[in-house]
DNA sequence: CGATAAACGTA
DNA sequence: CGTACGTTTATCGC
């Protein structure tokens, strides 16, 4: 592995160069450089001190290039010198928790990096540090001290420097020799007297009242020395003199304090010192854990990659001769290859120009596909097309649309690395091929060609045995290693089969989703953008009329000022940057204040809100007049899929104006109408199905509206006695169960008392007392086995629900009451997906499903198709699982999204 | 230029 | 102090 702290070889530096940092001392100064608020995981963990202090040791290990480092760390709060003088560091303030918590982290970071961590009880990190160093110079190296304590200036001498922060923890200054006497007016080894006699108020040491640094440095110049000044201390002159002879014991005191013992016993050495590479796997795993995706970044990139290593892939790549690739292929029948294509995979728009083929992990061949035979062409086109010639690949969809645009159809992909690792890993966000080789095969992916960051190699080179051919080999060859890896993965976690049955048949199914895209009518598009437009700018123009100025209505601090300190009115909800302007808090504050500005803002909100939405969707609308999202099937942790560029899943609906929007989604050219399928309810209905409250489970099999039956239910009324505002309480309640919420939180939404809404989620268990037991166990099920699991058996890993932190553990029992809900209702209607898909091709019609939204679906219906299509869609979406309660799908048609709406 | 925060649309 | 997403704009640090 090539991953080394620093060259041997570096030729600029003859002598080794060890690098010592006062862990507690940078950690805590980094702790209060930086604001918490910003530094802190998506849980709530403090990682400002952590993160502080591992990019300044990034910037140090790049700057400085230790052959050796070490961190010392203070244990505990006693040491030799508190036994001694008790006062000593005594008013230092209790360290906050906040920090004490990521000490650990530190360590553990320091741990992947292979740095080891110097400790010595009843002494501070400064001794640890001054014997290491004194060490170290006798056995000829040069050294750098990285601390925010002064008392180390005594340490600096021509092979020591003293790195002290001036501010932060990036803003280092370099105390040599000379550096120490310009600033202080004596020799490091005189600065431990001048401090003496200063004294420290950081370290609860007094000094003589006074003196400071300027009296003391020529004090000390004068008589020679510390000892010289006390010696004299009857004939120094002044009231300085005389506070000197009362304070004698003090300042002999502290002299004895500020010494640094630079002989101690301590378990390492100074060659065990020496730099070490890094545990690559382990740093994957802490800096995902702590969100450091840049810092991660930044440390990997300083590693020099060097070619040819063991840990590489040594592979023999070749390009067959022209004309034989057709039986290179057949000499490999019944093998799964990896395959690994190059190439642009925009959906209705892709392309491929290159294409590696790997065969086991020695063996693979890369191709320029621009550049083929006939022949050869005729063999790949067959070989990709066949469904019976097993391939595995690293994300087959967009493998899949680069080869479509190529003229080339993927099938019999048996396997892909990207699907599997999200089941393996739902929560991870991204899975990049490199990664995956690192954790899985402690492999790295680079080579020597990608490392040199010659875009230009990647033009001229598709297909030959270096360059960006090599590269393609490479990864081809990394998905097959991959491939046997995830496999027993998948199986071990329960996800074989649902890795077999429904995301990869999905895959072929999204993809011709996304090639079709949906049609849309530009000049209705059009002719909204001009209607919000106009609507901003009138809605600017009156907010501006009021305030009598012009402000940026988009800018939320620019708001602040207007509506907090202009106009004085009450503070909203607090947010990281002052006070929210979000329009809940707009809204409440224009009923409290009737202030004109506000109805204006809002409007403004709300137009350029539609405008940017409709200025999106123009933008993406592609050649031939329709839109084609991308779906992404390995984002969302619960099992849904996503929608991007644009995102398809969150056009208007709720109001009026947003509703024109959808009018512009419309059938197209040659085809009958849009039909949309939506499973009502659904949610709920996987609630009552997991939790088979019989209570639930009634209401739906009743027939009755739910709320209203629930309603009744909890109100102790007939139905059609629930009033309206009874049912949305019971509407509100009911789907706030599947998020976990709180009577807090219900009461807040239904504005309503804490108590109110306690009494009202009682009332609701003690007749659903089904829902409740469901709620608990599930909770309780998934903090003994790790996870929870969907009616087909997808997993979502917790392992905060056993977090000491509270934020921490009660949102991840949140997300464990939500995730078998949203995670089943996800497999529902992809299992739905899959259905429609096969039967429309297998009952030969000529229609086809273009979107889905969570719940719905989305059919472009073709002349004469509408009944057989409502009919096959309603069978396979209600028949998509078997419940205990029905799925009701309703279906509408028409020309439009919105007018297929109900 | 890139990352983050705020805001807001959907299920 | 209710889950899951994606996009835009402003803002700030590098």
């Amino acid at each position: 592995m090539a991953a080394r702290l620093a060259p041997v070889t570096d030729a600029a530096r003859t002598r080794p160069l060890l690098l010592l940092v006062d862990g507690h001392s940078m950690a805590y100064r980094a702790f209060f450089a930086l604001p918490v608020e910003n530094f802190s995981t998506t849980t709530g963990t403090p990682t400002n001190a952590v993160y502080g202090f591992t990019s300044m040791l990034a910037n140090l290990l790049r700057d400085e290039r230790p052959t050796h480092v070490g961190v010392a760390f203070d244990v505990g709060r006693t040491t030799f010198r508190t036994q001694a003088y008790p006062a000593y560091k005594a008013t230092r303030e209790t360290t906050p928790t906040e920090f004490v918590g990521q000490v650990p982290l530190i360590k553990e970071i320091l741990g992947t990096l292979r740095i080891p961590t110097v400790e010595k009880p009843d002494y501070e990190a400064d001794d640890v540090i001054a014997t290491l160093a004194r060490r170290a110079v006798a056995s000829g190296m040069d050294v750098l001290v990285c601390t925010g304590d002064r008392d180390a200036f005594q340490l600096v001498s021509d092979a020591v420097t003293v790195l002290y922060p001036r501010k932060g923890v990036s803003d280092l200054v370099r105390f040599t020799p000379e550096a120490v006497t310009e600033k202080y007016g004596v020799t490091p080894e005189c600065y431990p007297d001048l401090a003496a006699l200063v004294g420290e108020t950081s370290d609860n040491l007094p000094g003589v009242p006074g003196v400071g640094p300027k009296t003391a440095a020529k004090w000390i110049t004068a008589y020679g020395g510390l000892e010289g000044v006390l010696a004299a201390a009857s004939t120094v002159p002044g009231k300085a003199g005389e506070n000197l002879r009362a304070h004698l014991d003090q300042v002999r005191m502290n002299r004895g304090l500020n010494r640094a013992v630079d002989d101690l016993e301590l378990p390492v050495t100074v060659d065990e010192l020496a730099a070490q590479p890094w545990d690559r796997e382990a740093m994957h795993r802490v800096f995902d854990a702590l969100e450091f995706r840049v810092l991660r970044e930044r440390l990997l990139a300083m590693v020099p990659e060097e070619a040819g290593e063991a840990d590489g892939f040594d592979l023999d790549v070749s390009t067959p001769a022209s004309g034989t690739l057709g039986a290179w292929l057949d000499a490999r029948r019944g093998r799964v290859l990896a395959l690994e294509v190059t190439g642009r995979s925009t959906p209705a728009r892709g392309d491929a120009w290159g294409l590696a083929i790997a065969d086991g992990p020695g063996e693979a061949i890369s191709l320029d596909l621009t550049d083929l035979s006939p022949a050869d062409e005729g063999a790949l086109a067959a070989w990709l097309a066949d469904p019976a010639v097993p391939k595995a690949v690293h994300g087959a969809k967009d493998a899949w649309h680069a080869l479509r645009g190529r003229g080339l159809t993927l099938a019999g992909i048996e396997f892909d690395t990207l699907l599997a690792a999200y089941l393996c890993h739902p929560d991870q966000r991204s899975f990049d091929l490199a990664d995956l080789a690192v954790r899985h095969l402690r492999r790295e992916l680079r080579t020597q060609a990608s490392d040199d960051g010659d875009q230009g190699a990647f033009e001229l080179d598709l297909g030959g045995s270096s360059g960006a051919g090599h590269q393609a080999a490479v990864r081809a060859a990394a998905v097959g290693e991959l491939t046997q890896v995830l496999e027993d993965e998948l199986a071990d976690r329960g996800a074989d089969q649902l890795m077999r049955d429904l995301e990869l048949p999905l895959v072929g199914v999204l993809a011709d989703m996304e090639t079709l895209g949906i049609a849309v009518d530009v000049e209705h598009l059009t002719s909204l953008e001009r209607g919000f437009a106009a609507a901003v700018a009138d809605a600017a123009a009156e907010a501006f009329a009021v305030i009598g100025r012009e402000v940026n209505l988009g800018s939320p601090k620019q708001l602040q000022e207007v509506l907090f300190d202009d106009l004085q009115m009450p503070k909203t909800k607090r947010i990281k940057t002052g006070y929210t302007t979000d329009a809940a808090a707009l809204q409440d504050l224009y009923e409290r204040t009737q202030h004109p500005f506000l109805a204006h803002l809002l409007a403004h909100r709300d137009a350029s809100r539609l405008r940017q939405t409709v200025e999106g969707l123009l933008r993406s609308v592609a050649d031939d007049g329709r839109i084609h999202t991308t779906y992404l099937q390995t984002i969302a942790a619960t099992g849904r899929i996503s929608s991007t560029d644009p995102n398809l899943q969150n056009i208007p609906i709720r109001t009026e104006e947003g509703r024109r929007i959808r009018r512009a989604f419309v059938v197209g050219a040659g085809y009958e109408s849009l039909l949309t399928a939506d499973y009502s309810q659904i949610e709920m209905r996987i609630m009552a199905h997991l939790s088979g409250d019989e209570g639930l489970i009634e209401a739906f099999r009743s027939g009755e509206d739910l709320h209203r039956y629930v309603g009744s239910r909890v109100f102790g009324v007939p139905t059609d006695e629930v009033t309206s505002a009874m049912r949305s309480k019971i509407k509100a309640m009911s789907y706030g169960l599947a998020y976990g919420l709180s009577s807090f939180g219900l009461s807040k939404q239904l504005t309503i008392s804490v108590g109110e809404a306690s009494a009202l989620m009682d009332d609701y268990f003690a007749r659903f007392g089904g829902v409740r037991d469901y709620l608990a166990g599930v909770v309780d099920e998934a903090r003994r086995t790790g996870y929870t699991a969907t009616i087909l058996g997808r997993r979502r890993y917790l392992p905060d629900l056993t977090s000491d932190n509270r934020q921490r553990r009660e949102m991840a029992e949140r997300m464990a009451l939500n995730a078998p809900i949203q995670g089943s209702a996800a497999d529902l209607i992809k299992v739905a997906m899959l259905g429609v898909h096969r039967g429309l091709r297998e009952e030969g019609l000529a229609s086809r499903l273009l979107l889905q939204v969570h719940d719905e679906l989305v059919l472009e219906v073709a002349p004469g198709e509408r009944e057989v299509v409502e009919a096959l869609v309603r069978r396979e979406m209600a028949g998509a699982g078997d419940l205990a309660v029905p799925l009701d799908v309703s279906v509408g048609t028409g020309s439009s999204w919105h007018d297929a709406g109900h």
